[in-house]
RNA sequence: GUGGGUGUAGUUCAGUGGUAGAGCGCUAGUUUGUGGUACUAGUUGUCGUGGGUUCAAAUCCCAUCAUCCACCCCA
């Protein structure tokens, strides 16, 4: 039996790659127009930057992380997130002497042992941005901006943007309170997972799906309504900026991410259908986690995109449909064996000037010579035999109209080349 | 981690007890230096793996692995 990948790992092969260079292409050149610059971190980390980074309430810690032992006995994990690594490079390298903020975007395979599913992988794919050192509420304001502009650049459609306020280090821990003693009364008919939530992290009580569990918590204090003033603030300013900017959004006040670093400004954007992993992206506010990993008390920003999702979401949505080659691509055919060499001299001249060409590499005869620059969708052929070695007039064959015209090798340079 | 579906050719699948088939794809042919259509031929299978029942298993039973889907959680 053959070798398979490991499970939830998938090869991008075939046509799927060219799908995946028009997600990352649109990526690129919109990070230019932000000025962002690319960071390269690692894809293994020292498995305590998570613990202490992620948090180690969090599902990601809890069970999903990638932890082996190298052989000099360090705990390594595959990274399950980019902001931990992205901070820790950070701080490693004293980014908080160089200009701030530092904005940094990456892009780039990520690691979590959860069982398979649509959309969902164990080495996944994730863009992602995260912006150091500035705590200006309209920055949140230009990132969820920059999101949408993502999506929406891709063609992406029903797009829905979710945002929150998840509080800070002055607020939060009071509202805490306040939701525990609510809870108190209804402990016994939380379900199993809430119960322990309930001490270790009562908020994400809110994201339970148990209808009983809903229905409890549906009365419940929210932290909206029991953020300090600071974070108010922020998140008015926010908003504020979202609708200076049109961009569309939705309060969702029950949001909690799982990331225990995220301070204030939370957000998610999911694309149209409901459930089964409908996120494409989300982050938040971490003005703590620089700090908490040994830097100065920094405050930052982020999110990260899953690029399986969007491609995924753009499949359904037919909009790799029309892909359009840029560049023409020729096939120099020749009619017998005689004219392979004068093939092969003509494909590297039409290279060297730039032009996409290919010639025969099967030892095909004319005919399906003709047939395969079909298959690989060739825009025209040349065809190669001994009257055009000998006069250096050259057939030149538009394969979309069929049409057939004769010229000199400059003139087909110039043809070729779209000049 | 929990629950469910499925494993037969490169691919999509048919075949429910008598040792394997179709469409698509791929390769080539339909005689002279021209593709996309049509016709023809060829092409690959330890029927996921191991065991059991049976004269006989792709088909029934058990186990195992893989895969897909949903939940938890997330991207």
């Amino acid at each position: 039996m053959a070798i398979k990948g490991p499970k939830g790992t998938h090869d991008i092969i075939f046509n799927e790659i060219n799908k995946w260079h028009i997600v990352e292409s649109k990526l690129t050149e919109l990070m230019q127009l932000y000025d962002y610059n690319e960071i390269r971190t690692p894809i293994f980390e020292s498995t305590e930057l998570f613990l202490r980074g992620v948090g180690d309430t969090t599902d990601i810690v809890d069970k999903e992380m990638y932890t082996f032992l190298d052989k000099g006995n360090r705990s390594i994990t595959l990274r399950p997130e980019g902001t931990a690594s992205v901070a820790r490079a950070f701080i490693e390298h004293s980014g908080f002497n160089e200009v701030l903020p530092s904005k940094f975007y990456y892009i780039g395979p990520m690691f979590r042992y959860s069982r398979p599913q649509t959309g969902r992988y164990r080495q996944f794919h994730q863009f992602g941005i995260e912006v150091i050192g500035s705590i200006n509420p309209y920055l949140d304001g230009e990132i969820l901006e920059l999101m949408m502009n993502i999506f929406i650049s891709l063609g992406i459609k029903n797009l829905k943007l979710e945002i929150n306020s998840v509080g800070c280090p002055s607020c939060r821990p009071l509202h805490k309170e306040k939701l525990k003693n609510y809870l108190k009364k209804n402990y016994s008919d939380l379900c199993p997972t809430c119960q322990g939530r309930y001490e270790k992290n009562p908020l994400r009580i809110f994201d339970c799906k148990n209808l009983q569990c809903q229905e409890i918590i549906n009365n419940g204090p929210l932290i909206t309504d029991n953020l300090c003033e600071e974070c108010d603030d922020h998140f008015k300013k926010v908003k504020y900026y979202l609708e200076m900017t049109n961009v569309e959004y939705l309060i969702n006040k029950k949001m909690v991410r799982g990331l225990d670093y995220y301070t204030k400004t939370a957000f998610e954007i999911t694309a149209g259908k409901e459930g089964a992993q409908s996120s494409l992206g989300g982050g938040g506010r971490y003005d703590g986690l620089i700090e908490e990993l040994g830097g100065p008390n920094l405050p930052g920003i982020g999110f990260a995109i899953g690029l399986e999702r969007v491609v995924l979401t753009m499949e359904e949505q037919g909009l790799f449909d029309k892909l359009d080659n840029k560049h023409d691509k020729v096939y120099v055919a020749n009619v017998s064996e005689n004219n392979i060499n004068t093939t092969i001299k003509l494909v590297q001249e039409l290279r060297k000037n730039g032009v996409v060409a290919i010639n025969d590499i099967m030892s095909r005869k004319l005919k399906n010579q003709f047939k395969y620059a079909n298959k690989i969708n060739a825009d025209y052929v040349i065809i190669i035999g001994d009257d055009e070695i000998v006069n250096h007039i050259y057939p030149l064959k538009n394969m979309n109209t069929g049409e057939q015209i004769y010229c000199s090798l400059d003139e087909l340079i110039k043809i070729l080349r779209g000049v």
